[in-house]
DNA sequence: TAGGCCATCTGGTCCT
DNA sequence: AGGACCAGATGGCCTA
């Protein structure tokens, strides 16, 4: 029983127009707080995907710092020191290759031989799957040039790489 | 204590 | 509409 009611009881009396606007008002406020729950949740799940994408991230970049070489071992690299040596650790790969082209021959066997792919030829399986155990023999010899200086680098990987952590990113695109 | 690194949250933008 | 991606902000942890 309203105790406001008056009791006329016709419905079109003098009070009714304030009772609407207190009903639209509380209507109103329930509107704002299920739109507000439903930002929040939405905000909430974004928050869960955005964090499970930063850990596949982190796992990739984790999978990176596997393969390169740490002097000495156990030593973390950052995430920016990982994705700038491990620019200069392929620049320096490849121009091991490079040279060891250049002052070997080519086997026999080799001549004749499938080539094996190249990133050029097939840039989804090298961005998707490409294996560290497994690198292409076909890495440009017309590839990036020097990320560093020639006597830090020469060509001898095991021994120069060794400088390679803190050194200036390479030309092209540099890193920094 | 300052500075570097990192994880997380957040709002904006683009894409499907 | 919803998800992916991005960049800025913020706070915690660690080290010199």
């Amino acid at each position: 029983m309203p105790a406001e009611a008056p009791s006329s009881g016709d419905g079109a009396e003098p009070g009714a127009p304030r009772e609407r606007r207190r009903r639209r008002g509380r209507a109103r406020a329930r509107t704002e707080a299920l739109l507000h729950t439903l930002k929040r949740s939405r905000r909430v799940k974004a928050n869960d995907r955005e964090r499970n994408r930063m850990h596949h991230l982190n796992a990739a970049l984790d999978e990176l710092r596997s393969v390169l070489p740490t002097f000495p071992d156990d030593t973390k690299l950052t995430k920016i020191e990982t994705l700038r040596f491990a620019y200069n650790y392929i620049w320096a790969l490849s121009e091991t290759l490079r040279l060891a082209e250049q002052c070997l021959p080519p086997p026999p066997a080799f001549r004749g031989a499938a080539a094996p792919p190249s990133p050029g030829s097939d840039a989804g399986s090298w961005l998707s799957s490409a294996s560290p155990s497994a690198p292409s023999l076909c890495a440009s010899a017309s590839g990036p040039s020097s990320p560093a200086t020639s006597e830090d680098c020469a060509y001898a990987p095991a021994d120069s790489l060794r400088g390679f952590r803190g050194l200036p990113a390479g030309p092209g695109a540099p890193l920094r």
